[in-house]
RNA sequence: GGAGACGUGGCCGAGUGGUCGAAGGCGCUCCCCUGCUAAGGGAGUAUACCCCAAAAGGGUAUCGAGGGUUCGAAUCCCUUCGUCUCCGCCA
C-alpha cells in the first residue's frame, strides 16, 4: 500500500517504480480517483457541519419554545440531509475505486535492486562452503525412502500429491532441526519465540499481502478462516493496528509453524520429494523497525538465517532477487539457497524480505518518537530462518554416506538423542 | 452449545437523546512553589482526514465494528465481533 500524498507529489516516481517492476503506469488514474474522494469528501463535510449547527441551534431554540424557529431549522436540516447520501456515495466510489487499485499494486523496489525479468537476473552476493561433488549422488527422496522413514505413498493415500509422511528418525530429524534454529534464533538473536494461530481472517492476510490477489493461493476453511501459508502472517499481524513507542523497537519474532500453500499454478514443478509440498514447516523471522533501522536488520536478519547453514556445515550462496523477481510485498529480498548434490544445483532455503511499511500501511501500524506528537509507519521485515523441510533435504543430500546411511552434524546430535547417524530402519 | 452481563481516551471510570471528543481520578509532560524528601498550585496530554504558505485557528469523522431511528445518538433499535460469569461439553 501506498502514501497518496507521495503519489501526489511525484506520480512520475511512482510509475516509474511501478515500471521496474514490469508494470504500467498507474498514477494518472489513482489521482484522478483520488480528486473525486477529496472533492466529496470536502463537499460532505460542508454539508454536515451545517447540519451539525442547525442541529445545535434547534435545541437552543425549543429550549426558548421559540416554535417558528424550531420549525424553520427542522426544514432546513431536512434538506441538508438529502444531499448527504449523494456525496457520501460518490466519495465511497471513489474512494474504493483508489483501494482496489492500490491493494493490487506491488511493493516498489529499492533502488539497488538489480533490474530483471525472473530469477535468471538475480545476483549473487556472497557464498559459503565448498559445494560437494558426490560421485552417484542420490536425491533427497530415494535416500530417505530407502531408509524406510519418508513415505510418499501413504501422505497420498490419506491426502493427494504433494504430501509427505516422515517417520522415524527423519521425523525426529524434523524436529532437531526446529529445535535448533529456535535456539539459535533466540539464545543468540534476541528473537521472541512464539506460538501463533495457524488459522487466520482476511483482514490478517490482507495486512502482509497475500489479499487480494493471491487468494488461489491459500487454503481457505469452511468457517472463513485462512491456513497460514507462512507464519509471517500470523507474526507480523502480533502489531497489526497498533501504534508502538520507538523505544520498544526493533521487535524481533520467530515462530516454528506449518505452512499451507495450494500450490496453483506450480503444476508439474517439483512433483517429486519434499521440495514443493501443500504442507512443510518452517522456521519464521519477523522484526518490527523503524525506517531508518530497517536496512540494517535486513542484513542482520540474513545472516541470522544464513548461521544456520554455517553451524550445519551446509554450503549456500546468497543473492539479491531481481525487480522481477520478487514478492509482492517486498521492496528488497535475499535467498539463500543451500547446495543439492543429488539435484547438483543450488536451491532456495530461505527468503529475507525488507517490506518497508508497505505492510505497515495494510496493517496501519505505526510508532511514536520519544516526544514526538506524531506517527509514523513501521517498517516490517520477514525471512525464513530457515525452511525445515528443505532443510532436512538438504541435509540427507549433503550427508549422505555411501552405504545409504546420513551423519548427523556434531551440532544437531544432541536433538537427536546423541545419534551420529540415521540408518535404514530395521 | 444454553442463560446472563458488559465493551467509553495510555489506564481506571462517569455519562440513558441536545450545550459530550466526552466529568472525575490515575499516569505522563511542562511551569510555579517548597532549603533534601514528602506534599502543594497551574497548564497541557486521542487518532485520521480536510481548509490555511506556515503557525495560530477552524471543520469533519471516530465512545468495539457495521447498519437503522431522529432535526440531533456514547446514550434508543438491529446485526456482528470480542470480553466476563454460570451451566453443558471437551484436548
Amino acid at each position: 500500500m501506498f502514501d497518496l500524498k507521495l503519489i501526489r507529489e511525484n506520480p512520475d516516481g511512482f510509475d516509474a517504480g511501478l515500471a521496474r517492476r514490469g508494470l504500467g503506469p498507474r498514477a494518472a488514474e489513482i489521482l484522478a480517483f483520488d480528486e473525486q474522494a477529496r472533492k466529496f469528501t470536502h463537499s460532505l463535510n460542508e454539508l454536515q457541519a451545517r447540519r451539525n449547527a442547525s442541529s445545535k441551534e434547534i435545541g437552543q431554540a425549543k429550549a426558548k419554545g421559540d416554535e417558528d424557529r424550531f420549525n424553520a431549522l427542522r426544514a432546513e436540516v431536512e434538506t441538508i440531509k438529502q444531499e448527504i447520501p449523494a456525496e457520501e456515495e460518490g466519495r465511497e466510489r471513489a474512494m474504493s475505486a483508489v483501494n482496489d487499485i492500490l491493494s493490487g499494486v506491488p511493493n516498489i523496489p529499492d533502488d539497488d535492486v538489480p533490474a530483471g525479468e525472473d530469477e535468471d537476473a538475480n545476483v549473487e552476493i556472497r557464498r559459503w562452503g565448498e559445494p560437494a561433488k558426490l560421485d552417484g549422488a542420490k536425491e533427497h527422496f530415494d535416500l530417505g525412502e530407502a531408509l524406510g522413514q519418508m513415505d510418499f505413498e501413504t501422505a497420498v493415500k490419506m491426502s493427494g500429491s504433494r504430501f509427505v509422511l516422515l517417520k522415524g528418525q527423519l521425523a525426529r530429524l524434523e524436529r532437531a532441526l526446529a529445535s535448533f534454529m529456535l535456539d539459535l534464533h533466540t539464545n543468540e538473536f534476541g528473537y521472541t519465540e512464539c506460538q501463533p494461530p495457524l488459522l487466520v481472517k482476511d483482514e490478517t492476510l490482507y495486512g502482509t499481502g497475500q489479499l487480494p490477489k493471491f487468494a488461489e493461493d491459500q487454503f481457505v476453511t469452511t468457517a472463513d478462516l485462512t491456513l497460514i501459508p507462512t507464519a509471517e502472517v500470523s507474526l507480523t499481524n502480533i502489531v497489526r493496528e497498533e501504534i508502538l513507542s520507538a523505544e520498544a523497537l526493533p521487535l524481533r519474532f520467530t515462530a516454528w509453524t506449518p505452512c499451507f500453500r495450494s500450490e496453483a499454478g506450480s503444476a508439474g514443478r517439483d512433483t517429486r520429494g519434499m521440495i514443493r509440498l501443500h504442507q512443510f514447516s518452517k522456521v519464521e523471522l519477523v522484526s518490527i523497525t523503524t525506517p531508518d533501522q530497517s536496512n540494517a536488520e535486513h542484513e542482520r536478519m540474513t545472516e541470522c538465517a544464513e548461521e544456520i547453514l554455517k553451524r550445519l556445515e551446509l554450503p549456500y550462496r546468497t543473492m539479491v532477487l531481481c525487480t522481477g523477481d520478487m514478492g509482492f510485498s517486498a521492496r528488497k529480498t535475499y535467498d539463500i539457497e543451500v547446495w543439492l548434490p543429488g539435484q547438483d544445483r543450488y536451491r532456495e532455503i530461505s527468503s529475507c524480505s525488507n517490506c518497508g511499511d508497505f505492510q505497515a500501511r495494510r496493517m496501519n501500524t505505526r510508532f511514536r518518537g520519544e516526544g514526538e506528537k506524531h506517527t509514523s509507519f513501521v517498517n516490517t521485515l520477514n525471512g525464513s530462518g530457515l525452511a525445515v523441510g528443505r532443510t532436512l533435504v538438504a541435509l540427507l543430500e549433503n550427508y549422505q554416506q555411501p552405504d545409504g546411511s546420513i551423519a548427523v552434524p556434531a551440532v544437531l546430535q544432541p536433538y537427536m538423542g546423541g545419534a551420529e547417524k540415521i540408518e535404514a530402519l530395521t
